[in-house]
DNA sequence: AACACAGTTGCGGGTTCCCGCAACTGTGTT
DNA sequence: AACACAGTTGCGGGAACCCGCAACTGTGTT
């Protein structure tokens, strides 16, 4: 059985390393990419179906990544190794994961033990396996202020400088939907006039809307780049 | 001599660790603290005058912790040691580096040579070390396309919400100069009208000028959050 | 002194945004 | 069947934004 390590960082990939030789003794050869891209042809190459993928790597990130390698071999099981549990990196994962699959996400402030056993759960079992603390944020957010799916998309056309009417065509929704899915989310991302004494101050809300966002992880910049991959793409596929 | 290493990954702060007390044996103890807060705690109490200083924390970032430490004691030599060199982290750290002092900032790619080098240089002979690489960045865009002062002052805060007309309150400048200085961002933030076959899409420039920024890496959420801070603390005194 | 050039300010108007009001759908509850 | 409730759509108007045109300041160059 052969795993791929994809981890940027050479610390962590020297402690994933020992703790997968530790974890998995049926592993008989690891190989180790330095970014999604070279992740992607590792897995094509070698036919891996066994992976452990670091989220945030410079040139390429992780689930993007994912997505390829999904695509290409869907049976493939892959374990996300992250520091932070931002919804935006969630939001992505399971949106992509493919039925014959299984995934895990552990933080990597996980103990030895986490770790491991997430390791033999994830790609010897097939099981799912989700931190713990992760469950939690996810949770928190779904109950108190969660985004909807459409909201979430017109988020990030807004986001990428889309105007409502554009937003409106590439969601197929009219003008004022739009416009509405705007306020909820104006709404939910606590997008309030200042407060000053004499009287509220006037703002706009669309920068506003996009920092606080930024703030609350709702979206970040690997998000927000890769979102814009998928923009340019639809861009000359709806002008043909 | 002590000395004090802020750094929240326990991986890299064992590193840096080793490499301290290899590079420099006059140091006779070492503290730890696991974010910018407590570092700037253990600064207060321990009287540190020397601090290695990790910059993406949760918590507290390393530039604001910076900053605290040096107006309390601002001879205080500090070496940035951070994955990344954006160009919102430079401009943060010039900012805010006192006459009397020194700092350095090195990449944790760097090798174990160049690290063990700056901490000598920095912390003990009270040199400027700035990584190669960094200087490179900094150049890179200060030739073709840096923001000037005012520029990034209106960036920020139209990334915070804030209208033209309150952008020219804060800034002192006039409704107008506020939109000259958006439009030569638009310019150099790289803001078009989306390119399609049969003609150009209007785009709302503001948003779009967020994320090119935070694409470019003028920006970034820490910077954001940070200058979030700045504007409450303004709204409060000049409502008063 | 003459000139270039970058930055500041006012004016005016076309466009987009923000949102209240009001009507209509669909899903689920009692 | 009656009802609540969340989501969709149109209309219309006040506010904010985007920006061309034009004039004025200041700094530095030749």
């Amino acid at each position: 059985m052969k795993l791929l390590l994809v981890e940027d960082d050479k610390f962590h990939a020297d402690y994933l390393k020992k703790a997968a030789m530790e974890a998995l003794p049926e592993v008989t050869e690891i190989l180790h990419a330095l970014d999604g891209r070279e992740g992607e042809k590792q897995a094509r190459r070698h036919s891996i179906t066994a992976v452990v993928m670091d989220l945030q790597m410079k040139e390429r990130n992780g689930i993007d990544a994912a997505r390829t390698i999904w695509a290409e071999r869907p049976q493939t099981r892959i374990l996300f190794w992250s520091n932070y549990s931002d919804e935006a990196y969630l939001r992505g994962i399971a949106r992509i994961v493919p039925d014959e699959s299984s995934y895990g996400y552990v933080l990597k402030t996980a103990t030895r033990e986490r770790l491991n056993l997430a390791l033999r759960a994830v790609l010897l079992e097939a099981q799912i396996v989700v931190d713990q603390q992760i469950h939690k944020v996810q949770h928190q957010t779904r109950t108190h202020d969660t985004l909807t799916d459409s909201e979430y998309a017109v988020l990030i056309d807004m986001s990428l400088g889309l105007s409502d009417k554009l937003i409106a065509k590439r969601q197929g929704m009219s003008l004022r939907t739009v416009q509405n899915r705007l306020l909820s989310l104006y709404d939910k991302l606590g997008v309030d006039s200042l407060e000053s004494s004499p009287d509220d101050i006037a703002i706009n809300k669309r920068t506003r809307a996009i920092t606080r966002a930024l703030s609350l992880r709702a979206i970040n910049t690997e998000s927000l780049e890769s979102a814009e991959r998928d923009l340019q793409r639809w861009l000359h596929r709806s002008s043909s």
